[in-house]
This record gives structure tokens, sequence and C-alpha cells, in this order.
DNA sequence: CACCCTTTGAAGCTC
DNA sequence: GAGCTTCAAAGGGTG
């Protein structure tokens, strides 16, 4: 990532990142473009792109046209010059901060000494990244007494997790679009659900030319740009689900013996040493087994199918006393663990 | 009422 | 470096 901050001022607006960013020629060089963007084949459907003659390959712009061109942030750039992000077509909750006071002494306070108050800038306005812990929270349905120690001191890094506030990932480009052609395309398609219209989003991406799309690249950029002099010591892993407590049942291991896969669990490097960072749970197969994209749910999904078969055919070779105690984990852990 | 769906991209993590 | 996972937004749908 880069943490070069070109800072030149940019000669028409004042933009709520100007005190941070400001526009550079610089911003439009080759530099660490998009991969997308780097050749004239979208490396997702192998069409060629649109060949741009005038353009580099990874940034449109010669430094000589910056003058020319639409302000790649115009869409958020008032027109009286008021840094405020808009709110009424998608825009943010809350308007970025009209000045920042960056200095080096914010190096200081990395994000985890930072009290709730400091949601609100030294402007008085709150940044949009910052929430009072929206932290989406761990199912309670799992919740199944037998707390041990562990899962005290798990609540209780949880509970002290839940005073800080909740600093969110900058967005990215795509997620930028969507904000700004969101309303738009729920007033001409009449669709007001999210998946759908994020489906039509991504196509619509898809078929922006790459200086449409480079200008939000460039506005993403100076997103964490700022999300970095903001929160210098914050990290995206900070909002990892796999830092937050394990509540439920977890597998007895000689249930995963008798399953026959407890060598897959635990994935040693990730974050938790003895359960899998997407579950928080003990036995897990799924990083074994492979599937990308899934999401949590389906993960449990597959592994339920998984402990499924591979009961089935074990239980044929166990003892009636086995079977019998196996069984027992067995449902415990499928019913309250993976639903019925 | 919490979570899912659906998209892309950035970043984290392990191997 | 490859491959995988999570999380950013949004809001209707679902159990």
């Amino acid at each position: 990532m880069s943490n070069k901050v070109p800072v030149v001022q940019h000669p028409h607006h004042v933009h709520p990142l100007t005190p941070l960013i400001t526009y550079s020629n610089e911003h439009f060089t080759p530099g660490n473009p998009p991969p997308h963007l780097q050749a004239d084949v979208d490396p997702k459907t192998g069409i060629p792109r649109p060949p741009h003659p005038d353009i580099s390959p990874y940034y449109p712009l010669s430094p000589g046209t910056v003058g020319q061109i639409p302000h790649p942030l115009g869409w958020l750039v008032p027109q009286q010059g008021q840094p405020v992000y808009p709110i009424t077509t998608g825009g943010f909750r809350h308007p970025y901060p009209t000045a920042l006071t960056v200095n080096a002494s914010m190096s200081r306070f990395p994000p985890h000494m930072v009290p709730p108050h400091h949601s609100l800038h030294t402007t008085g306005i709150p940044h949009p990244a910052i929430v009072t812990h929206s932290v989406k929270q761990e199912s309670s349905q799992s919740d199944i007494g037998s707390l041990n120690s562990s899962k005290h001191q798990d609540q209780k890094k949880e509970d002290e997790k839940k005073k800080q506030p909740h600093i969110k990932k900058p967005l990215n480009a795509f997620m930028l679009y969507m904000k700004e052609m969101r309303a738009k395309v729920v007033a001409e398609c009449t669709l007001k659900e999210s998946a759908a219209i994020n489906q039509i989003l991504g196509r619509r991406w898809h078929a922006l030319t790459r200086e449409e799309q480079a200008k939000y690249y460039e506005l993403a950029r100076k997103e964490r740009q700022l999300h970095m002099q903001l929160y210098p010591g914050w990290s995206a892993r900070d909002n990892y689900r796999a830092y937050k407590a394990c509540s439920g049942l977890q597998v007895p291991p000689t249930l995963a013996v008798e399953f026959g896969f407890a060598d897959r669990v635990p994935q040693k490097g990730y974050r938790n040493t003895d359960k899998c960072t997407s579950c928080c749970r003990l036995l897990c197969i799924f990083h074994k087994t492979g599937n990308a994209g899934a999401t949590p749910r389906r993960h449990w999904s597959d592994t339920r199918a998984t402990l499924e078969r591979h009961w089935s055919d074990t239980r044929a070779t166990l003892e009636r006393r086995e079977i019998n105690r196996t069984e027992s984990y067995f449902s415990k852990f499928v019913v309250r663990q993976l639903g019925n």
C-alpha cells in the first residue's frame, strides 16, 4: 500500500480531503493501479476493453491534463465549496470533517486508546468510519451454558471491545461507486432489494471505461489515505470476526478423532490457534476442504453434510456403546451448532 | 431481530 | 506470491 501523500493544492475546489490529500499530477501517473486496469482485457470476462490511445495504461490522464478534467471527486464536492459528502443520493451518513488537523501527535493515539467520544472529530463532526460499536454480534443461539474460564476471558475481552468505537474499513472504489449510483439504479429499476441492485451495479461497474473507474479508484485511494491519517494504528484485522469471543459448544476432541478428522483442525497460523477463524469454533474441516467465498452459514452447512456423510460411513464400524456415545455428541453438535 | 444475500476491492493471514 | 477469508454498503427477505 502506498503511503506516499502527494500534496498539491487543487486549483478550483475545496474538497473535504484537501487539508490532507490534495490533487497532484502524480495521482495520474502509473503507480499501483488495480489489476483489471493493467491490461486491455478484463481479467474476469476476458473481454477486451476498447483502446484508449490517449491515456496511460493505468491512469488515463497525463499530467498536463489534470486541470481540464472534471474533478475526480466532483460528485462529492458541493457547489458552494462545502466540504460535505452528499447524503441524499446514497452519500455518507455523516459528513467528513471540514478541516482535518492532522499532525504528528495523532500517531500517539492508536485506535484502541481513542475514547468513544473521539468518534467526533476535533471539528465536532463524526467521521463516517466510526460507529459507536456497531460490530455485528455473534449469534447468541449457540451460547449454551458450559462457560469455562477461557470463555469468561473471551467475554471480558468482548465487553472491553464493546466500549471502544468501531472504526470501519475505508470504502473501496466499487463501494464508493455503489454509494453514488445506488439511488439512481433504484429509481430506474424500481427495485429495492440490495442484492439485486448490487448485481446491476456490478455489471455497470464492469461496463465503465477505465477512466471512469479510475475516478473511483483515485477517490478510494484518498479514502484510505484519510483513514490512515485519522487512525494511524488501525488495521483491518481489528474488525475481523476472529477477534470476537467464541461462544458456543465446542466439540470434544475425542469426537473429532472418532470422525477421523481431528488432524484437520485447528488450522495453525490463524489467530485463534484452537478455533476456526471463520466460525470461531473448534471443529472445522472447512479449511481443509476448501470452499472459496463461502459464507459462515454455508460453511457450516458444508461441514454438517461432511459430518453426516462421514458418520454414516463410520457408524457401521463402531461398537454399540461407541455409537451411542458418539451419536450423543453428534446430535448435540448438529442440533446446537449447525441447526436442524 | 439478527443474519443473509449480492457485488468488488483492500487487506489480512497461512502456506 | 498464491490462495483464501473477512469486511466495507445497502435494505428487502428470511427464519
